[in-house]
DNA sequence: AAATAAATTTAACACTGTTAATTTTTTTAA
DNA sequence: TTAAAAAAATTAACAGTGTTAAATTTATTT
């Protein structure tokens, strides 16, 4: 009966969609068995029959935003630019995209993870996204001997830490408070890692 | 009849110490109206004689825990060397008191502040945590002509969003894994920063 | 010692996540 | 097509959360 997983896998997609719907709109505050639920169209605890707990619907949620977020560093080409400008640019999608949803950033990056269990290795996926969203671009670069295999993995580490802090301040606490200014630092520090020698 | 305000200052601090102890003992998931009630010896309620709600409580450990955290990187000076040095080994205590005292970290840069209001201060105080308790050591170097005042603002904002990024993978998500090689690419990381040159 | 003020506690409310029992709906078998 | 079995969904309940209002106890003044 493949029939019955077909209607499972909707109904749970009805749930994630709920889930997401909220997280961007209102924020994880608000995302509660009960408000998830009857946005779904179920009873309150309907959702146990097909989620372990609130933690499992949620990573469903966070691996949907990952897409997204790559998607839409991704998407658009910017067609004939040189690796580390093409790189540069794309990582300033990457922090836009967490501008926009700054609920995905907190459950990417702030959120408290329990019952990791299974889930570690979603967890790997978005604590490293900003590496795993590039990692083509950064292998095409070694490929052409523009850069060592080496320093790539410095400078992926280095950003990581840098965009991640620049993200955390901005978005969790205003620092600084102006998105002009933010974005114009944000740039600079960028600019800094991966041009090294200006 | 400041006798009266001396015994609600005792009563306050028995809550503050209370809120520490579960903060440091069993995170800041574990605090609660209730548990911190209770082990301060009183009923639930009360502390709302005292303290506006739970976030103002937590606010007032946030202030002790700034404190401590300052005491423990400036209190043992190590003596006769020379500005940067000592520096590096200063921001490598203030890493080591939050790998000690993870619920701090949380409590500085992981929790949400709401009810920010008249709490702005303190909420500056944490956030630029790190360049404030080091600001006599840069300051020194400006005055000794060591380094322009420019480039020290410079090499603290770009420690701040570093060290805090390595403590957020470390603490939040634990990457890496080891506290060894935690602390190894700590060191590399800050170095790369404060002597930009090798 | 009696009246007043202050401090503390109990009761209650609206939330939260989650489990167990019950009811409703859907599927299978005759 | 109807009866039995299985599945799905719902209601009730519990233990927890922060917070407010009313009741009670304690302390201070007259």
């Amino acid at each position: 009966m493949k029939n019955k997983e077909l209607k499972e896998q909707r109904i749970k997609g009805y749930y994630i969609q709920a889930a997401k719907e909220i997280l961007v709109g209102e924020g994880i505050k608000s995302l509660s068995v009960r408000s998830v639920s009857e946005r779904a169209g179920y009873s309150y605890t309907t959702i146990y029959n097909y989620f372990e707990d609130l933690n499992d619907l949620i990573f469903y949620c966070v691996q949907d935003f990952y897409q997204e977020c790559s998607d839409f560093v991704n998407g658009e080409s910017k067609g004939t630019e040189s690796g580390l400008t093409i790189i540069e640019s794309k990582i300033m999608q990457y922090i836009k995209y967490f501008v926009n949803y700054p609920s995905v950033f907190e459950l990417f990056f702030i959120e408290r993870v329990v019952n990791f269990g299974n889930k570690i290795q979603t967890i790997e996926l978005i604590t490293d996204s900003l590496k795993n969203i590039l990692q083509k671009d950064w292998d095409q670069l070694v490929a052409q001997k523009e850069m060592r295999q080496a320093d790539v993995m410095k400078v992926q580490h280095r950003l990581q830490l840098t965009v991640t802090g620049l993200l955390l301040f901005y978005i969790h606490r205003r620092t600084p408070a102006e998105y002009g200014e933010f974005m114009r630092t944000a740039k600079q520090e960028i600019d800094a890692i991966i041009f090294p020698e200006s």
